[in-house]
DNA sequence: TGGCACCATTTGTTGGGACAACTTCGAGAG
DNA sequence: CTCTCGAAGTTGTCCCAACAAATGGTGCCA
């Protein structure tokens, strides 16, 4: 904005004003670089710095061929706790994805099951308690919403209770996963999640779909049994779609009193 | 990697890897633009590209006049669940990030707290049960880590709330904001948190320092009493040095086992 | 009428050049 | 010995030009 910006700053300010106010409303489409370049008589080398700046806070998305568009956002929300709990009288964990987009108007599907071994990185050693590089069991799906691509996940378990529980197999284990580990007695008693979120590598930008400038949650979700860690769930959630929540405490008396959840 | 890719991709790509593999570790300083420009044949235009899209992944930082160097990662741990049991105990919200950093070794400090009067947003609305447009009241912070800006936090609070509870000051309230909300016979029953992430505005990149490519988690929590919402928390969190941990369930046996926490 | 080829439009890629702004460091002045 | 200034090195900004690649529509042909 100030005087002093250079030239394709002030310019992606002008733009990005311009569509904070509704000038340019989401879904529209920008001026061409040629127009832009005659509009602030610069050269198309300016106006496409100035793009590219909007395209990396998210703003606008350009195609070859069809132009520039701005981005509209919509928003799903995966409720972290309440998932859980559902999980405990779902068949598989995919059931509680599917229940709630379901609740939220959306069809859930997912796709390209793998089951591989890995070697323990640092990071997966030592939140299951494994020595790096030890054998893990990783069962990977992506989760897809209305068709579009919403979530990579990949689970991790230690070789020992993977044999033992049958998880080996490239398949959906009969009665979920959550029940295989019970009945050999392992069963879950808390999780611990961390959330972060950085800029996707280029193979998750691929498989998200995701245009430039969309960062990714990054959400880790270890769970324990009274012994030992059982499994380790990682999750990258595309970061323009997806919102993760969580409930604590006891509400249960304010939504008595008339609050809708 | 591909063939097809365009070049500055695969200069992106060739550089990637090696920072991947650690024949560039972090803190170390790149290739000029002349060396790379060199190196790969190109023109330094084609070279800034692919600098750029390292620089939008977060793993290069540049600065002009002293050159291209790979950014090292220092993460910090903010215990969502574990800060508000804190909580109860601490004098003010504000003790508990203290009490957390100084666990983690570092040195915490809050900044240029303001009071302010805001019209809701529809987003602060829905969440506070307040009309759009109504007057909450805005108590801000910045977090600082070591001398670096850590978060962003605004809390809003329903105007009727503020007035009988004396938050319409621009200091800190004596013994803390959550003991005066439980005096008045507003007392917390839990809360609900959101977390999403996104590509900073220009004045919160500006605010916390962040460089190109680095995203912000959005964190709002919104704490409720058994009859309405009483707060909105929203805290914006550099993206590549914070990391959200939520603990679930009850860990205390596996503790007692001998893990560590 | 349906399908295919072509063309205009638009963004993507790549090259070239020039100067500005900032950092570092060494040489020279005091 | 210290301070200042300036040169060298490095990234930032801006311009110009050309061709490639993708899209959407037009119009011809069967």
């Amino acid at each position: 904005m100030a005087q002093s910006d250079p030239l394709y700053q002030r310019i992606a300010s002008d733009l990005r004003d311009q569509i904070r106010t509704g000038a340019i409303k989401a879904g529209d489409r920008l001026p061409t670089e040629v127009e832009l370049r005659e509009q602030y008589d610069v050269s198309r080398n300016t106006v496409r710095l100035a793009l590219g700046v909007l395209q990396n806070e998210g703003m606008i998305s350009s195609t070859q061929g069809k132009g520039t568009v701005v981005r509209e956002q919509v928003m799903l929300t995966y409720h972290a706790a309440w998932a859980e709990s559902r999980d405990r009288h779902a068949s598989d964990q995919t059931d509680a994805f599917y229940a709630e987009m379901r609740d939220q108007g959306r069809k859930g599907e997912y796709r390209d099951f793998e089951m591989r071994i890995k070697p323990a990185t640092p990071e997966l050693a030592a939140r299951l308690r494994v020595d790096e590089g030890d054998s893990l069991v990783s069962r990977a799906i992506s989760r897809f919403v209305d068709g579009q691509p919403f979530s990579l996940q990949d689970s991790y378990y230690p070789m020992d209770i993977s044999q033992e529980c049958g998880l080996l197999t490239p398949h959906d284990v009969p009665g979920g996963v959550i029940r295989a580990l019970a009945a050999k007695g392992h069963t879950e008693i808390g999780y611990v999640d961390e959330l972060t979120t950085r800029m996707p590598r280029p193979d998750e930008a691929r498989k998200l779909g995701l245009s430039q400038g969309t960062p990714v949650l990054v959400y880790v979700r270890t769970t324990y049994s009274d012994k030992r860690p059982l499994r380790l769930t990682l999750t990258i959630f595309a970061g323009d779609r997806n919102r993760v929540v969580y409930e604590l405490g006891d509400l249960t008396a304010y939504a008595e009193n008339g609050g809708a959840s």
